[in-house]
DNA sequence: AATTAATACATAGAAGTCTTAGGTATATAA
DNA sequence: TTATATACCTAAGACTTCTATGTATTAATT
């Protein structure tokens, strides 16, 4: 997930958030809209992306639906109602992040 | 560094902006300042803290200076060159971080 | 025709960060 | 006198991500 250690933590925020957006999803479509989005600066790598999406399955957060097109296997992911109850949560989470950041960063613009 | 998971990879960055903008601080004074900034909301433990003192101080970006007060210890740090000239990069690549993530959070207002 | 790139999944081992849980010691407040 | 605040520290484990590798099909390039 790119060189820089901030995205460290925020890989299922992403997933989430994504999954909230677009309704369902499968693994390698999120790591192409990942790099659409960020123009190329944020690359999710496979080897962290699908133990994710393995482990939100196991947490009842998303669940799967295996299709074959062209051939070729697809697991479309999608939020559960837990997992979309969670993504509110977690986006706050994010927001509250992103404030804090920004109060330490530009302590003269926090009030 | 709190429950959320989002703060992983940005305590170096904390560290940093923070000497840059205080001169030189001790690892006590870090923690508190953090905590007052962010209202309580974001608590840098001491176990992360001190190793990451440590090894910024062994890569050169920070020096230490011991002195006693009240006959107590306390390790003042503050950037070196190299550590000030770190520090930019560091808050362009923090400004990149959270410009990314408003692009996939908002979606609606990256343009 | 053969090779490379793109699509699509997956895992194992290593690296790195942070948490939890302890430890030492002094000064102050209850 | 006991708890809280100040001030440092480390070790073991948890957790996340990276690197490297693997399989397999299709499309593009040479």
């Amino acid at each position: 997930m790119k060189n820089s250690q901030l995205y460290k933590g925020s890989l299922t925020t992403i997933v989430m958030k994504l999954l909230e957006e677009n309704g369902r999803m499968y693994g390698y479509e999120i790591t192409q809209k990942v790099k659409e989005i960020t123009k190329g600066e944020l690359k999710i790598t496979e080897g962290a992306l699908y133990p994710a999406l393995h482990k939100l399955e196991a947490e009842g957060v998303l669940e799967v639906e295996i299709e074959n097109v062209d051939n070729r296997l697809r697991k479309y992911y999608k939020l559960t109602e837990k997992g979309t109850s969670e993504t509110v949560n977690r986006l706050a989470e994010l927001e509250e992040f992103i404030k804090n950041m920004q109060s330490i960063v530009n302590p003269k613009l926090s009030f």
